[in-house]
DNA sequence: TACCAGAGGAG
DNA sequence: AAATCCTCTGGTA
């Protein structure tokens, strides 16, 4: 039993080897594959003229002649083997531009990818089985600056923390501190040597981190170039790699994968920010050791020994934290590789675009089919310019309603991708006679040969739903766990099938299937609309897939839920076999503001809610508590009368000056380069000045800012939080701004007048409460 | 007041 | 480097 961890290969006398990285119950195993050679494929205009052309390279090993399928017909093909993988890369372009060479194929795909796909091996196969023995580092670095600088600022502790047991800070200087995790050594270069030493003392098979990729690792890889240590994690003693991955860098450590669990925080939650105390607060559900990072510097200097415990402390759960982190969402991350048959080290890096390509690569192969190239940049910008039509959402019935029942369809798009078998292998084909059916786009699918992608969702979900069955029959804990995270994995990898349709950097692009799969999807919903208002129900709210129905009159509970399930079995009948609309949810009360916000209250007198400020990350705290208080005084009391006294309250409160930052801090991401903004908002503008003292923002950051007195207009006034004094906060802006938007619309949407809300507001405004 | 860029949510 | 639909803010003219 083994599993596969990493790949990558050597040449040695011009052979190209292929080395395997497994992990064993018992150890490690490197298996070297000498016997596959890389390859690409040649469409000719004229077979033998162009294997006439092609003798003229050397490095051409094989040229063999090959029938494969190309989209909705077979084709003659080349396939060109070659001694290296550096000459695919050079005998592509010249033999693309041969006279009889219509074009290359499958001939920028990196050498290890594929060989995965032809081997046919699966990474992380039996993860949970061999024992993987995984690391957690994190450092601490000396910034009495802010913003530290490896050109001077050295790294003054490693925490790491491993699922063997094993804890440790290892830091210098201050001897006369004892802590049992703590070891003290001579100075920087011995704690990095220190943690590199125990990474392959204890034989770890994974290392993971918070933010290794664009920090620690870069970070210490300069720090051990000035001090002339070789960083030699990997498992063949080889340093680490910092590779580009788009905008970003993912450090690569050989054999022993290094997973970052950043981008995958930031891929599966949905949070306000993403820093690790927040992270840890959302899965565990308690707060992690804090310090004032700012303040660190100041402690490393001084002999305050509780200050100094407290450090290391922080530093110890900075790496025990992202240990805890990992062994969370690793299963999933595992349980991905496995179906897209990346390695981890990729996997956890990808996209949802990327993991249904690989996918799809990973089938076309197994069924002789030819992958379509990636376009290129500038197709890729052209299919970027053509937007085509979604998804229909209903104006709703503003204001109040009770007794609501949600329908929605099990997994819409996917469904209707199967039943229609959209494929851009089956999208107007010419074996249909003409009465096919037409979408509202005006194209039609082939009814003969399923297709392609359709064939692959419809294993998927066939999938899923076996192992929903074995989990419903599954008694132990830790088998249902792995089930759950199978079945979670596939379904991530059909929802996403949609969307890779119209990826305009997708190999298998179509917009036509995109735009049907959507104009399918509205055509479901109207349907669904008309026949449930026939039978007598009343549609307050709809989106996309999914309809919000009151029964007009009717109070027994019992009897609309009666007549809901009689009314799905009645759709039900109508729809093809893979689709299906569903009972999602009875709610006693909600109230709906405008599309995409509205609020329900659940049987249990939960509150829900969806769109509104309550659920955003650019309004503070105070104004989404107070909307939150205002909506669960309307929907479970319906007294918009003490909706108004909390409002007075808290504008009484922010007046007095009393508010904690925490609860007027605004979250906004940087979202493009900090020079491209025509129209830069307050958050950039909070950034630029903390810039000038020392602070590093870029793409993708999260500003977390407070409007304060200083200033002018609001951008004027917005300040990082970190240098804001308690108190120091625009009154009128988080009055005016804030807490009166937030709860006037939903008092709005209960029917008072715009004159009284203006006196409303005003009157809240003057503070005449 | 109208308009636009920008952001982030829903599904 | 998955898609579109939609609301709302802050700044500008």
């Amino acid at each position: 039993m083994k599993t596969l961890l990493d790949i990558d290969y050597v040449t040695r006398d011009d052979k190209v080897i292929i080395r395997l990285f497994y992990k064993k119950k018992d150890g490690r195993e490197i298996e070297e594959v000498t016997d596959f050679k890389p390859y690409f494929y040649a469409v000719p205009v004229d077979t033998e003229k162009l294997k006439g052309e092609l003798k003229k390279f050397d490095r051409i090993l094989k040229i063999e002649k090959k029938r494969m399928v190309d989209m909705k017909k077979e084709i003659d093909v080349l396939k060109i083997t070659v001694k290296q993988p550096k000459d695919v890369s050079e005998l592509r372009d010249k033999i693309k531009n041969l006279e009889y060479c219509k074009e290359v194929r499958e001939a920028a795909i990196p050498f290890v990818e594929r060989y995965l796909i032809d081997s046919g091996l699966i990474p992380m196969e039996n993860s949970e089985e061999v024992g993987l023995r995984i690391a957690a580092f994190d450092m601490e670095v000396y910034n009495p600056r802010g913003e530290p600088n490896p050109e001077r600022d050295p790294i003054i502790m490693i925490s790491y923390a491993d699922n063997l047991g094993l804890k440790r800070v290892w830091s210098y200087k201050h001897e006369n501190i004892k802590l049992d995790f703590l070891e003290i050594l001579k100075d920087e270069s011995m704690i990095i040597k220190k943690f590199i030493d125990t990474v392959n003392e204890q034989k770890i098979d994974i290392i993971t981190s918070y933010n290794g990729d664009n920090f620690d690792f870069p970070y210490l890889k300069d720090r051990a170039s000035r001090l002339k240590i070789n960083l030699s994690l990997g498992i063949d003693g080889s340093v680490i790699k910092l590779e580009r991955r788009g905008m970003n860098l993912g450090a690569r450590v050989r054999g022993r994968p290094h997973i970052d669990m950043y981008p995958i925080c930031r891929q599966v939650f949905n949070l306000s920010r993403y820093q690790l105390e927040d992270i840890y607060l959302e899965i565990f559900g308690r707060k992690k050791l804090d310090i004032d990072v700012g303040e660190m510097a100041k402690v490393w200097n001084s002999e305050d020994i509780d200050g100094l415990k407290k450090l290391f402390e922080y530093s110890l759960s900075d790496a025990v934290s992202t240990l805890e982190i990992a062994m969370t969402l690793l299963p999933l991350q595992y349980e991905l590789s496995r179906i897209t048959r990346d390695l981890i080290y990729e996997s956890s890096r990808s996209g949802s675009g990327q993991r249904v390509e690989s996918l799809l690569m990973r089938k076309a192969h197994e069924m002789n089919i030819l992958a379509p190239n990636k376009p290129s940049d500038r197709l890729a910008e052209e299919r970027q310019r053509t937007s085509y039509t979604g998804a229909y959402v209903v104006e709703p019935i503003k204001g109040i309603h009770d007794n609501i029942v949600l329908f929605d369809f099990r997994s819409l798009y996917p469904s209707i991708l199967i039943s229609y078998n959209i494929d851009p292998s089956t999208i107007d084909c010419e074996c249909c006679p003409e009465d096919n059916y037409k979408t509202p786009t005006q194209h039609y699918f082939c009814k003969k040969k399923k297709g392609f992608i359709p064939r692959i969702l419809s294993e998927l979900v066939t999938k899923r739903i076996e192992i929903k069955k074995k989990l419903r029959e599954e008694k132990d804990p830790e088998k249902r766990r792995l089930l759950d995270v199978e079945q979670h994995a596939i379904k991530l990898l059909a929802n996403s099938a949609y969307g890779y349709y119209a990826f305009a950097r997708a190999r298998w692009y179509s917009k036509g299937c995109a735009e049907s799969i959507a104009a399918l999807g509205r055509e479901y919903i109207h349907k669904t609309i008309r026949e449930v208002e026939n039978f007598g129900f009343k549609v307050v709210y709809g989106d996309t897939d999914s309809v919000y129905v009151i029964k007009p009159k009717e109070v027994d509970k019992e009897k609309i839920i009666d007549d809901a399930n009689s009314f799905l079995k009645k759709i039900n009948e109508e729809l093809p076999e893979a689709m299906e609309l569903e009972f999602e949810g009875f709610y006693p009360r909600g109230i709906f503001i405008t599309k995409k916000r509205y609020a329900l209250m659940d049987e249990k007198g939960i509150l829900i809610v969806k769109g509104l400020e309550t659920r955003r990350r650019d309004w503070s705290n105070i104004a989404k508590e107070t909307q939150n208080k205002v909506l669960n005084a309307i929907l479970h009391e319906k007294n918009p009368e003490k909706a108004a006294e909390i409002v007075k309250g808290v504008v009484k409160r922010i007046r007095k000056g009393d508010v904690a930052l925490r609860d007027l801090a605004i979250n906004t991401q940087i979202t493009k380069g900090l020079g491209e903004y025509v129209q830069p908002g307050p958050h950039i503008l909070a950034a630029k000045k903390a810039m000038k003292r020392g602070y590093e923002f870029k793409r993708g950051d999260i500003v977390t800012y407070v409007v304060t007195k200083k200033g002018v207009s609001i951008s004027d006034k917005a300040r990082i939080i970190d240098f804001v004094e308690e108190g120091d906060y625009d009154a009128e802006y988080y009055i005016n701004n804030q807490v009166l938007p937030a709860v006037l619309r939903i008092l709005e949407a209960l029917g008072y007048s715009e004159d009284e809300l203006k006196g409303f507001g005003k009157q809240m405004r003057l503070g005449s409460f």
